[in-house]
DNA sequence: CTAACTCTTAAAGTTAACTTTAAGTCAATA
DNA sequence: TATTGACTTAAAGTTAACTTTAAGAGTTAG
């Protein structure tokens, strides 16, 4: 099935222009009909969802682009695509440890202002 | 202890025009020498940890500096500041849930690529 | 058939959070 | 005493990731 930017976008929550914003970035390149308007088939979707999982994970627009130039690449690349996600996992890893250690602090203080709350 | 702006800067792993640039933003204000020259107290690095614990989770310049201000107007605003916390806590758990989601999906990737590589 | 809507492009604008620069003062060392 | 290095300020510059604008073309509803 295929998508207009319109649907696309909402699918991912995000917004036309963005779309076409990761286009001109080089991260996803849907076919064109002959007037010009973009058709995202479902292999866009996936690059696209993705795209959306390696952003919310903190990679950059530019890095995730590195990564899809490899994949353009062929099959040469795999180990090197592979270790994009090891370090990716390791990343991911780290910033819910960080989280977790942030979010101790929070419990913490909100513990003292429940204990401030109840002597007022 | 007291610290000069390079120390304090230093023990949070950032640099001192960043230091200036909170204080410019009015969420830190080290009392200072005769001179200008900036002197951290611990009470200001224990406020520029929770500076740090919020930047780390999520919360803009703005709102911690907003979350401050409350702190400045005395004991009337606790419950408001018990708030902003509560809902600093949701925001971290929800941002953990989503990596975890995102981890499953590069795992998931990971697996792939390590069944591509095998047939190699 | 015309009005309203959705698409197109290229380019300029926005925002957050710094970061750098320029010009200068102050403290300590050779 | 001269110079080196850390501090100061205000203001301009940077970067990423969009977002908005302007001008125009194709598609659909009345």
């Amino acid at each position: 099935m295929n998508y207009t930017i319109r649907q696309a976008a909402e699918k991912f929550g995000l917004e036309p222009p963005t779309l076409r914003y990761y286009e001109k970035e080089g991260i996803l390149s849907p076919r064109k009909t002959e007037t010009g308007i973009r058709i995202y088939s479902e292999e866009d979707m996936d690059q696209l969802e993705m795209v959306c999982c390696l952003k919310a994970t903190g990679m950059s627009i530019k890095d995730i682009r590195r990564y899809f130039d490899l994949c353009a690449q062929g099959d040469s690349t795999v180990e090197e695509r592979l270790e994009i996600f090891n370090q990716q996992r390791l990343h991911i890893l780290k910033q819910i440890e960080t989280l977790q250690k942030n979010l101790a602090k929070i419990d913490c203080k909100i513990a003292w202002y429940k204990g401030k709350h109840h002597i007022k």
